[in-house]
DNA sequence: TCATTTATGGATCGATTAGTATATAAGTAA
DNA sequence: TTACTTATATACTAATCGATCCATAAATGA
């Protein structure tokens, strides 16, 4: 049964899409609504007639991010591949993804509500509970290779865990400082050894 | 010769700490000017007398990290202790630093303007500066190294500087998301062993 | 004393913020 | 046709943004 009422005009999931890029670009506060309704091309009736809020607008940017661009370490949790292929895997796909310049550098997760005024603390929760699911994912991963017997059993998995997530999350605001995809290739060659030390 | 005029009764340094804290915090464009002068106690007159403009403030509260909490990575330029000594010293302080709760967690020069609106780009642009004058001293730093045969030849300086500057810059992150300080100075035992590989 | 200099208190500025109100348009259901 | 539902266009709101104006206070210098 199709719906009633007038249909809307604009593409919604397309305009995610624009708003995507400008939460990632800018941020969550920094970014304005006339700025969102100006790259959707809507005005302020229809914005929030399909989205309610400027804060529900971003929990709908943080799902498409996730089936989208964020994808790149979702290789953590496939258990087809060995721990230290995903791992690896996640970092390199991780580094050309944030240093593609067809969108924002960075990843959207660490850098658009990281830092916020204390009245959207709780927004700022939302990209920490979304890093957190990768801490996760990245976590269980190494504890595979230890049990496996891929990664050493000298350090443990908490400690090889922040060892990579750190680094992974330092990525972000050196795409944003335009270190080249190379130079960062290359370091994940690198730390790639840890795993084994 | 003393100077004239009415002498200011607030304690500007104080002030230039208190802004501190929120930019910091916040960041510079989610921190207002109404934060500023409550924290500082004063009013507008007296704040733009003072110091200008809401953006040098920011320029001053650099000024004031960099002399302060930034001094982490000072020992990067201390040619009286080897290079390696000075690269785990320059971590764990940094560590150390980020993680204490008596003020903002993170680096202030990695969170608080990474990510801004278009009209604040040249406010990023300072931060970023800052950022890269770091860079150099961990690269010049690494080189010294591959120099006195303290750090591995087999990986470019320009790699190496990239891999732990990565991992450095997470820590910010990571500190912002609550992960002890125990966990990330036992990752930094293990990534300073990638210097040697 | 009196000019000069600087800081302060308090009111205010235009612009921008996120979000609403109201009337109307455009579809479906009966 | 008529009721109902949803979207749109347009105008508008209160609050906040960074910044300024002006009168006055409080110091020094001559």
């Amino acid at each position: 049964m199709a719906r009633t009422g007038r249909p809307r005009v604009f593409d919604k999931e397309l305009a995610i899409s624009k708003a995507m890029v400008l939460y990632w670009e800018q941020g969550f506060e920094s970014t304005s609504l006339a700025q969102l309704k100006e790259a959707m091309g809507i005005s302020s009736a229809s914005f929030y007639a399909a989205f309610g809020s400027k804060e529900n607008l971003f929990k709908e940017v943080i799902d498409r991010y996730n089936t989208s661009y964020g994808k790149v370490t979702d290789c953590l949790t496939d258990t087809s591949i060995k721990s230290k292929v995903a791992i690896e895997k996640a970092l390199r796909q991780t580094a050309k993804m944030q240093t593609d310049s067809s969108h924002p550098t960075g990843c959207m997760l660490v850098l658009s509500a990281n830092v916020c005024s204390e009245k959207n603390n709780h927004v700022r929760d939302l990209v920490f509970k979304e890093r957190s699911l990768v801490r996760l994912n990245l976590e269980e991963c190494i504890i595979r290779g230890q049990e496996n017997g891929e990664i050493t059993r000298e350090v443990k998995a908490d400690v090889l865990c922040t060892l990579i997530e750190a680094f992974m999350y330092g990525i972000s605001t050196q795409a944003r400082d335009g270190i080249s995809y190379k130079s960062i290739d290359q370091a994940i060659t690198q730390i790639m050894k840890t795993c084994d030390i």
